[in-house]
DNA sequence: TAGATTGTTAATCGATTAACAATC
DNA sequence: TAGATTGTTAATCGATTAACAATC
């Protein structure tokens, strides 16, 4: 007896976050209603591929008219959940911390920074914009406390799995690497890297 | 007849500064030689997957050894075109700008940035780091004066499509966009993603 | 009704893995 | 020689695409 296959594939959950964001400057735009084929043409991807992905959580459109862009926004964000507010902190207050702890983005799609955390004594008190930046030794107990559930680290490569392990060991289950280095995570905890030297690096086979 | 299939799928390409990033810190742990299977362990990939990636370029290896940490290094940064120093402008002198004009990784890593621009009268002439902030006008001048190639983008969403399209217009034929938006450029231009609110929002889908 | 576009199936395409002969 | 590990083939697995009935 076959079971009902319904694991949805993580390069589909992937795509989501981008079908979101190219709808949401669509409702900048004022526009309405949209189709796979043209959300296609802006994201260079194919339009069946955008019909089968969406398949894959509902009916989301209409034959012959194809998608409202408000309702589908909504669903996304649902399905993603980001129809809620998301506390986040960041550890490491270098130049990367700063820089995230300052990014205007997040507020908009889900995501509050409520804390900066370092280890050196000279920046634990300095001020990020609102916050104060605040002493590693008391990180855990404030993701217990908040029940903080992600994390941001932009501490050295040298550091970074020992932060890991800190923060998974408090509660963390998902993190967001800006260290350029692999981290052992256990099943069940999410990691995502940002590192813009790979980017680079792989740009760079192309060229000449 | 059949053509000599030497097309190197891109998915392959974009895994190569994986592998060299974990290499080069087995040079800082003086490790001299490493196996498929080590590196797998410490990537969480499979063995046979950095194996077929490899042979895509050469025979790097020895039957019964392995491979030479240093020896595969030289291979991959000559294969990923990172043998050399390349020169970056950065395009938007806001915090995002600012990170990546300081960001110590890239001279290690074959990138050199030598210039910062922004459109703002109120940040044209500051300082970030070394540079002063130049005028956007003298950016395509200072393309083609200079041959250069990449380009790193902060400017906000609703300007980063006119921005790339000036740079290329100059030039430039490798972007790496932190504006979080969807860019369209020609083929044979490169363009890459850097986009932190993405990532999130992966990982929320598998949380709770 | 005619035109447009969805949701879905089946076919195609491509990537990953298992296995092993070759050989250091 | 015995043990280890490569490079490569073939099999498996999974993702993408083309096509179209359904239907708004």
């Amino acid at each position: 007896m076959p079971e009902n296959n319904n694991e949805i594939p993580d390069i589909v959950i992937g795509r989501l976050p981008l079908y979101l964001r190219a709808l949401q400057y669509m409702v900048l735009e004022e526009q309405m209603v949209t189709s796979s084929k043209e959300l296609a043409e802006r994201l260079g991807i194919s339009a069946a591929q955008i019909r089968k992905d969406l398949s894959q959580f509902g009916e989301f459109g209409k034959q012959g008219t194809g998608y409202q862009v408000e309702f589908l926004i909504k669903k996304l964000r649902q399905i993603l959940n980001v129809d809620t507010i998301w506390d986040v902190i960041i550890i490491g207050a270098g130049d990367i911390g700063h820089g995230i702890a300052r990014y205007p983005n997040f507020g908009a799609q889900g995501f509050r920074v409520v804390a900066v955390f370092d280890n050196n004594p000279n920046k634990i008190g300095t001020k990020i914009g609102d916050f104060s930046v605040q002493d590693s030794a008391v990180m855990p107990a404030i993701i217990k406390q908040s029940n903080i559930k992600i994390a941001m680290i932009a501490v050295p490569a040298s550091q970074a799995q020992l932060v890991v392990d800190d923060l998974i060991q408090a509660g963390i289950k998902a993190i967001l690497n800006y260290a350029p280095i692999t981290i052992n995570v256990p099943k069940g905890i999410q990691i995502q890297y940002i590192d813009p030297v790979m980017h680079l690096q792989k740009m760079t086979y192309y060229l000449k």
